[in-house]
DNA sequence: AATGAATGAGGATTCATTCAT
DNA sequence: GATGAATGAATCCTCATTCAT
């Protein structure tokens, strides 16, 4: 997950995501950081200017890494549903495989923690606007409704989310049929015809 | 929002709320909800047994609020369309009327801040049952599909959750039109016939 | 010394000016400060917004002190010259009585620790006015020849300051007979008439 | 300054004197006089074994250095008079001319900081015995009243020091016939006849 | 009920110094 | 000789909480 980052950063990166997703960013503590990371407090210091500055890279780090997961195996040449039913199948496997990750981004991309120059990097790496994209051929084939893709992908992507935290709750059980459906629902919720058309 | 608290209390627990959602957990000191409360610190905890304890009563009630905001003119009469767009309209509605108390919840119903014990309360008096109940009866009657009630209204929730933290950003406007559209799109994502029926 | 201050700020006055002196700056820590004053550091900040707050309240304490403390007894009806050995005798004095105060106010009032804010308060509460003042009646009565008052008054402080200093370091010692001989080469240094005219 | 020390040597020492004399001697660390110097941390303690030291030797430097400028041109030969006004001269040229090797010297001679070892060997090497020696060919030839010779240095260099203090903090300006009437007050302050007798 | 002074453990961060390269 | 990564104790300061009034 942080693998253009060295050793000491990688470390520090990983147990501060696991601390903060864990209990809280409060209890993330410098402290515990540096004895959880096995680096002392002073070396991180070496390679991180504050405790603000390692959350900021963290965040960062994950948007790049879940942007290229969501969207790495999707194909120019692949149907706008194909791509549509992968892309989404990637945002639940990645919440699935990476719950600190994901619950990490879901926490801080409101908080005004996070600067407003790492949200913008990250809005740059993440996979949002490319399925935006996606959305806005789906509406020039005729597939979607005429509505904003951004708003759209919002919608959708709060649909997803929100299964994913019921599953990482326990609420209720995320099997792959459920999964399935659940993008059904979001395809139909602004396709112009019902159902996938194969 | 806290009427049913004394005044102390209810000063106590709109400071906080205010602090906490303006900055965060972390800098909503005991000394400053003091400060901008007007109650002295030995005087709050008179009425709260601790910080984590202001934080839980809060969550408590601003669900509270919220399930009666949002369920308050739903009839029996009315028929199952309406009673389905004026809940999400109710929801968008308590969004943007009260942003502190949606963001409040947003960010901490999952948050271990809050015990398992405040969850279990404000279950009962949320919204989200009841929603889940008129779901039951669109399925009986053959409009949605048979999906787990819960299961919709999670993710119609995130959708909506979704647009509104998008406003609230100020990334997407949220006119009323788009609300109707909105809801529409949550409507068929999950009905068995296309737009409303009337 | 810091009569108009509470018990606690007393203490931790006391305290910080002790360590200061003995060791330096630095070596006067906050935690140290707590233990010697016997005020936790908590507390400490209850009175101070931070040590250099400590610092600079410190300065302008000790500044007011030694300012009333020479000039206390110097009554307009004497002499010229009768004041002007009584100042300087109480100058002496004020460094072998309170020697912490003198050396602290010699250490640091050029430190850029101490802000201009706090000089220029000290000043005006300081004895170097009145007594420049002094040496302006001295030049009007043709007594002194025409230099600026200030500029003497600093030449005159200067020299007072190394001799005790000296003494402090035990260089020298510092009889009372020396102390009216270097009293008089002050007087000498800017008189038209060699030697005490009585 | 540094001429008897290597390139880094020097380096590091001009370095620590710009910073102690610019901030104060807890803002001149390690990394910010390696940073500054050019020179690595571990570099620095190849040649210096710990700040401390580093202090210490800088202290050192300056008082020979001092000496030597003060004491240059005075020539056996010269009357008293005119190696007096010489030393005095010089002494506020270095002032003038060397300002932060003197405020050194004026804010660490009295620190603990420095050891008493080296203070012992700086009076051997400064310029405060030869010019005692002046005065007391001053006193023998009849020149000056009988007091200490140590004792009139001390407070003649007071006189000087607080002039310059002065000047460097711009509350007075010390043009060249300031420095020479202060020169002359000096003079008079211990002389048995008043004025330069030329 | 109400105040706010007092506590001291714990917060982020810096520092002189060491050590592997 | 030279580097700078690594250490962890010590820095100032804040915090939730208690207690005397």
């Amino acid at each position: 997950m942080f693998d253009r980052y060295n050793k000491v950063q990688q470390a520090v990166l990983e147990t501060t995501l696991e601390l903060i997703v864990d209990k809280e960013l409060q209890a993330a503590s410098m402290s515990l950081i540096a004895k959880n990371s096995g680096v002392s407090t002073g070396n991180i210091y070496h390679y991180f200017s504050s405790k603000e500055d390692i959350v900021n890279e963290l965040y960062k780090a994950i948007v790049l890494f879940n942007g290229e997961f969501v969207t790495r195996d999707l194909r120019e040449g692949d149907s706008i549903q194909t791509r549509f039913r992968l892309a989404w199948k990637n945002v639940i496997a990645l919440g699935k495989k990476y719950p600190n990750g994901f619950r990490f981004i879901e926490q801080y991309s409101f908080s005004p923690y996070i600067y407003e120059q790492s949200k913008l990097e990250a809005y740059k790496g993440g996979w949002c606007g490319r399925v935006a994209k996606l959305y806005g051929e789906a509406i020039e084939q005729g597939l979607f409704i005429g509505m904003e893709p951004r708003f759209m992908v919002q919608m959708h992507y709060g649909s997803i989310v929100y299964i994913l935290k019921g599953h990482a709750q326990h609420y209720m059980e995320l099997t792959e049929d459920l999964e399935d459906e659940a993008i059904l629902a979001c395809w139909n919720s602004v396709s112009k015809e019902k159902g996938w058309n194969e």
